[in-house]
DNA sequence: TTTATTTATTTTGTATACAATTTTTTTATT
DNA sequence: AATAAAAAAATTGTATACAAAATAAATAAA
């Protein structure tokens, strides 16, 4: 299925409109596919097939895998090809560990920097994230619910941590998948209700702590005890396998 | 000087060791040109050239560019290139907020996790700086100065917070050589060894109370209230532009 | 039948070629 | 001489070509 299609590389011209940076929409629609669970961690992104289905050549792709890469949703393995990540258990640990500090920050200068109009939108995306749990929506739930705490973090002002807070939401979501429990808990509107009631209120101790217990209360709903599966089949049965052997032998 | 040396090309493999990753190397190379302050914000870094000087294709060096875009130390502007970064004073302000929320949650960690080892490595550091403070080695001391920020990073255990804080002092780097009032601060050498004695001593207060003040003494050097004077020689001279003119005719 | 070894195929890494865009230089006009 | 317009040169963006590596398949040996 390789060079079977030069065609559409040459079509590549279907909306004549916002050609500029062709290059980030073809981004924009691989964090989405990952971020609302539609591209499982651990999948192959192949550059080849990735150019055929956006009708570009692998040079294009090859960046966006790049930079995928480096916002840690993807993992690239030299000479092996780019993967979905699939972070760790410490990993994982490690992000809302990040993500308690820096939205802790975050929230407390929301408390003294938001406007009128910007709890309207807080309460929007709250209203939004409800509908999408209600009607059962997965895909539009996960992208609500990470929209809060973007928007939270636009609206204290800093750019750069609104940036690694977009990178931190994301892994989270891929966290999410591979180490959630049971089912998603329906509570989480209600604790970003409460949040933005703090902050309206301005309740700046009040809000933090809401933050903090918000994300315990995600790591809660984790089961990072669970050791990754892949290729422990032998261990799980007990039963050597025929390359732990050989290695055994070597030693 | 653009394609008259096709051989330096082909003529890569000069050290036929570590053949992995060549790209990391060019990386490494340009980080530290820009770090070391070699490399003045606004320098435009054309890819022809750079292929040329470090024997690879424009390929290779488009990768790390886009890597260091990405840790916006380098800035990208479509079709037109990619510069040293030039930060603003509002991203200068920005930077060294995040720094302060990441590195305060940093300091706290360091204080619980720290061993001996790692409190030896810290003092190996400080007194490195020293050295290269006293003999003037400006380069050194801009290194060392962050390396100390960055053996905290490690201490405190969370490679993504660690990695956040490589990225912001670097660009405080870039902020340093842009913004500095007079000459280099000799006290900043004592700030990191009290910060030292306060995580030995465990008194974490005292730990985050210092890493606040330290970060403040850097932004207290600094001088953000003078505005970007690229081209606006006209204005300084009250004299309009015929660009500006000519605009002011079409409205 | 299972394991090793070899061969073929696929896939990534890098260089090069060409198109699109920007910048510089040259030429023409006021 | 100064400005505007046009042409030339240089630079970036993207596609393709080829080399190196890894995976898959096929063949040979135990």
């Amino acid at each position: 299925m390789s060079r079977t299609a030069p065609t559409a590389a040459s079509t590549q011209r279907e909306t004549p409109s916002r050609k500029m940076s062709q290059n980030d929409h073809i981004y924009d629609e691989m964090f989405s596919a990952i971020l609302e669970q539609r591209l499982a961690p651990g999948t192959k992104l192949s550059e080849d097939t990735l150019g055929e289905i956006f009708g570009v050549s692998r040079t294009v792709i090859r960046t966006v895998l790049q930079r995928l890469a480096h916002e840690r949703i993807v993992q690239i393995h030299p000479n092996r090809g780019a993967f979905v990540s699939e972070p760790s258990p410490e990993e994982a640990k490690e992000v809302l560990r990040a993500r308690g500090l820096i939205e802790e920050g975050i929230v407390r200068e929301a408390v003294r920097r938001h406007s009128q109009a910007d709890i309207a939108e807080l309460r929007r995306s709250v209203a939004a994230e409800r509908v999408s749990l209600n009607e059962g929506d997965h895909e539009a739930w996960v992208r609500l619910s990470g929209n809060f705490h973007l928007t939270l973090a636009k609206i204290a002002g800093n750019q750069t941590l609104a940036a690694y807070v977009k990178e931190l939401v994301s892994r989270t979501s891929l966290i999410i998948v591979q180490y959630q429990k049971g089912n998603l808990s329906p509570c989480s509107c209600d604790e970003h209700t409460d949040i933005i009631k703090a902050i309206e209120a301005g309740d700046e101790g009040a809000a933090v702590t809401l933050m903090r217990a918000h994300l315990q209360a995600c790591e809660d709903q984790l089961n990072l005890q669970e050791r990754e599966v892949k290729g422990d089949l032998y261990s799980i049965f007990a039963k050597p396998s025929p390359k732990a052997e050989k290695l055994r032998g070597s030693l």
